[in-house]
DNA sequence: AACGCTTTTTGCCAAATGACAAGTGGTTTC
DNA sequence: GAAACCACTTGTCATTTGGCAAAAAGCGTT
């Protein structure tokens, strides 16, 4: 909880009463490896703050693979942005990697903060342009290097994240085959 | 100029007075091919408008290659938003791909307009999250896909783009080489 | 320990892409 | 109009990556 706090505090102040008001709002989510946060086709409900775990933002592609957009582990804010910015069915889920121990507040409590407290919008909105910016951020790496450089500095940036990820979906989300990158692992020792 | 207005107000109100107040402070700035509209290294000064013309967003990799990551052409913002919005240095270029025609508001005026009008920031907030959004749904099939996929989904979302851009412009926007684009054109005639 | 299941590794070959160099075609410049 | 320049294409070959299948390794259950 103290991190969740922490985390929201980077993007504007709030005093002791507003800090309460939002603790007593938000609830303990627990996820079991593979349970879904949020599916696509449906329309986000709430907002979630990773305590403990790896959680992977997919979907399936018109030949049906699952491919991996992107990792987010502990201290990360966890939303389907685009639905729940615009109430519209998600193209994405949001998918456990891990066991993981979530706080969540749901959609309706998220967006009433803006009548309780003045400075949430603002809040918010720096909030959400900080996510999409590290987003583009993580996915630009992505495109411009080749695969074993892709590698080498996705567990450059992400040391902790690589050994938590089964190859699979980091796979995907590198934009290659499981046996490609096997043999890149190999390759580098 | 009606047609910054019209792109402005898609993101919020505004009454005559202040599109008014805008109008007054836009500059044109005219853009021969090859010129820069801000340049890496720099702290970005001004928010354009393209008029007329196609820009791209570009930057020098660790082998010296020039990569473009974006372009632009004519109803869309055109701002190195990381570099204006935290007023650091920018890690990118703007370059005019074809003669240009901007409108452009000078920073200062810019956020001199939270003042004066009560929605701005909002309204700017929401035009800085399509933006960001928009320019992740540019990046994310160039990871998905193979090369000759890549460029198909670029010439069916942007037909009116690919005839204006430099193929080597283009093959570094895909992530692969001149040559390769060039092979890739012919075999699908 | 043995089984079934999943994940990862490996081998083999084909396809895609890159590197480099040479050639082509168009435009500008004098 | 010749020369210089630029962008694009093409040829040749090396390297990377994918597709597929089998083997190996890891993991939980009994």
């Amino acid at each position: 909880m103290k991190e969740f706090i922490e985390y929201i505090l980077h993007f504007g102040q709030l005093n002791e009463q507003q800090i309460a008001f939002i603790s007593e709002r938000v609830k303990e989510l627990e996820l079991k490896k593979d349970e879904y946060f949020s599916e696509a086709g449906k329309i986000a409900q709430q907002v979630g703050f990773i305590v403990e775990g790896v959680v992977r933002v997919c979907y399936y592609n018109n030949k049906g693979e699952d491919i991996t957009r992107y990792f987010f582990d502990e201290n990360q804010l966890v939303v389907e942005m685009k639905s729940f910015e615009s109430h519209m069915e998600s193209s994405e889920y949001i998918q456990a990697v891990t066991d993981c121990k979530l706080i969540v507040i749901s959609k309706s409590d998220w967006e009433a903060f803006s009548q309780s407290m003045p400075g949430w919008d603002n809040l918010v909105n720096k909030m959400i342009q900080k996510i999409l910016l590290q987003k583009l951020e993580k996915r630009s790496p992505l495109i411009e290097q080749d695969a074993t450089t892709r590698y080498l500095t996705f567990i450059d940036k992400f040391p902790q994240l690589a050994n938590r990820i089964p190859l699979s979906h980091l796979a995907s989300y590198l934009g290659i085959t499981p046996s490609s990158l096997s043999r890149i692992r190999k390759n580098i020792q």
